[in-house]
DNA sequence: TTGAAAGCGCTAACAT
DNA sequence: ATGTTAGCGCTTTCAA
């Protein structure tokens, strides 16, 4: 691989020429610049940008950690975090974390190690690891989709998620529903009780509420969300709609009603959340909430670099809206 | 951020020292370890990787081109590079090309200018600029789950994509299908060509034949396979089965069947390819051909690593095996 | 076992 | 407008 050294001979020019004729054509005159672009056709010349990173003191990369990379929502986040860097000249490093301190902690530190100018968590936990946080306190990082637990320090990118919640709850009493389950995330992540909380608040304003009864727990994944199912409907007083915080659960709900011989809508409204591609597929097709998946990364990723740039940052919290997308899973309650 | 030098001070040992003391510990002496690392401690010393990776010449990283990240099936195979990748200590940089040749000579360029030491390409073309070509042909690469079109020169890792395809025409045949249609995936790809022709072969083993009338153009998108199975179940012979090229296509065929008030499998067997995890949710569930798509991921990264070692490396093909999953989706043909 | 020093390829400050 | 040169932080060769 030819480099600066080889085209400047070639060119007969010296090696900041080259790196001018490059990078800031018009510091050159048109003539050298003409010399010098001749000899990099000539060599298949490419700057290595290793060396001009290093020389930077900047790798240009964002670490993205992402809990589940096989869930279409945190891809279409993903897109979007990946199509503004590439606008503003960054790469994207990918951190598959399943979610667990181990890996986020192994992809945080690569910051730490300037493999990374910043970090995009799109989990609820303070990705370093204890002994890191002294030295992390520098890194800039942009929680999106998520809230950081107990940390307000970072940017925040997120969902209207408690008027979300109340959106859905209002569709369902206005369905006439009255029992209503649901089924939530992990209970440690801040969305999961913000739409816990506005549920629930949407439906104190309409003279009902929660039965913790039908509240139950769930991972995010369709065979979570078909467990949770199993329990709220073969309980004694089944509820006749389940709100889904995902749209995985709500999949696997809708699958276990059926093995159940319920029909969705007629004898359950199952609801989801995220509306991902397969939730216009499924049978019925997922009522649910849209939430700008892409806008959100490409936000994120935005604000990121503002704070890899040395904008003064204060802790932002920045709300995207949701839109209620009501489909064929929801219908009116037949008690 | 303190650097090598600084710990070399605080240590009172030379740079060169402090280097070799955190990377081949075996080479100082135990007390010099131990002053060594407790400099480190002390100043929360991390080694810029940047300027090791300079130094070195190599980035550590590998740009993963992949059609579409919202495809759960290649969320599967990412998965399984990263893992592979973490285990080798490199770093999984992530371009979603959306299939477009200008993001993939982008993305593909990264490794011209170091900031990537190879590619797994996941997608059917050559993904350099024609250009950067003669330079490209010094760049590790390795092609996983598709074939690069016109050129053998790079190592494959695939399914045996015509056995599967077999497999899944058998057992079609068996269930006394004759009028089979197909949803392909773009043409221009091998393996879709293999599936072809793999199907193919083996319905004339049974004395049948594929009918270029029920062979209908997919894009590997759920959409497309409504659109597809719309075309195949209104056309005046309907097949009795459809055999998917993947399991998002089947999801749609299976949508637009019942919107055509046909029910699966008894008026039409709809099957999928690649065994995504919503197969197990569609309802009926959906019978399919497992990848084992760690896999891909984890040997194409395994091979590119000994790529970048300099291991001689021929133009190798792998082939990982299926496993037909027949699940509610398939039936008796009932003609 | 350890230290001194060259060098990786580029950028940018300084000089002309 | 262009050249000279120091330096980014580390690894590695060579010498001691």
């Amino acid at each position: 691989m030819s480099n600066i050294r080889e085209v400047a001979r070639r060119s007969g020019v010296s090696v900041a020429t080259v790196s001018r004729a490059l990078k800031d054509p018009q510091m050159v005159s048109p003539q050298t610049r003409e010399k010098v672009l001749k000899a990099v056709e000539e060599t298949g010349y490419r700057p290595n940008l290793l060396a001009r990173n290093f020389s930077s003191g900047k790798s240009f990369a964002v670490m993205v950690l992402v809990p589940n990379i096989a869930n279409p929502f945190f891809s279409k986040v993903i897109r979007g975090i990946e199509k503004a860097a590439q606008d503003q000249g960054y790469s994207v490093l990918l951190g598959d974390t399943k979610g667990e301190p181990a890996h986020e902690q192994f992809y945080a530190g690569m910051a730490l190690t300037n493999q990374a100018d910043g970090l995009i968590q799109l989990d609820s936990r303070y990705p370093f690891a204890e002994k890191d946080a002294a030295v992390a306190a520098s890194i800039p990082m942009v929680n999106a989709c998520e809230r950081i637990v107990d940390d307000d320090r970072y940017p925040v990118v997120e969902l209207d998620n408690c008027g979300a919640a109340q959106a859905m709850a209002r569709h369902l009493v206005e369905l006439g529903h009255s029992r209503i389950g649901v089924i939530t995330g992990p209970l440690k992540s801040p969305i999961v009780r913000d739409r816990l909380a506005g549920f629930d608040e949407e439906l104190h304003r309409h003279g009902l509420a929660l039965n913790s009864q039908l509240v139950v727990n769930g991972e995010f994944t369709m065979s979570s969300g078909a467990v949770g199912a199993e329990k709220l409907l073969s309980a004694t007083s089944a509820p006749s709609a389940i709100f889904c915080m995902n749209d995985e659960m709500a999949i696997g709900a809708i699958h276990q009603a059926k093995k159940m011989r319920l029909r969705v809508p007629e004898d359950v409204s199952v609801t989801g959340f995220d509306n991902i591609e397969f939730s216009q597929f499924t049978d019925p097709p997922l009522t649910t909430i849209d939430q700008p998946a892409e806008e959100l990364g490409r936000y994120a990723m935005e604000t990121l670099r503002q704070m890899i740039d040395g904008k003064p940052m204060k802790s932002s919290r920045t709300i995207l809206p949701f839109e209620l997308v009501v489909r064929g899973s929801t219908g009116r309650c037949q008690d």
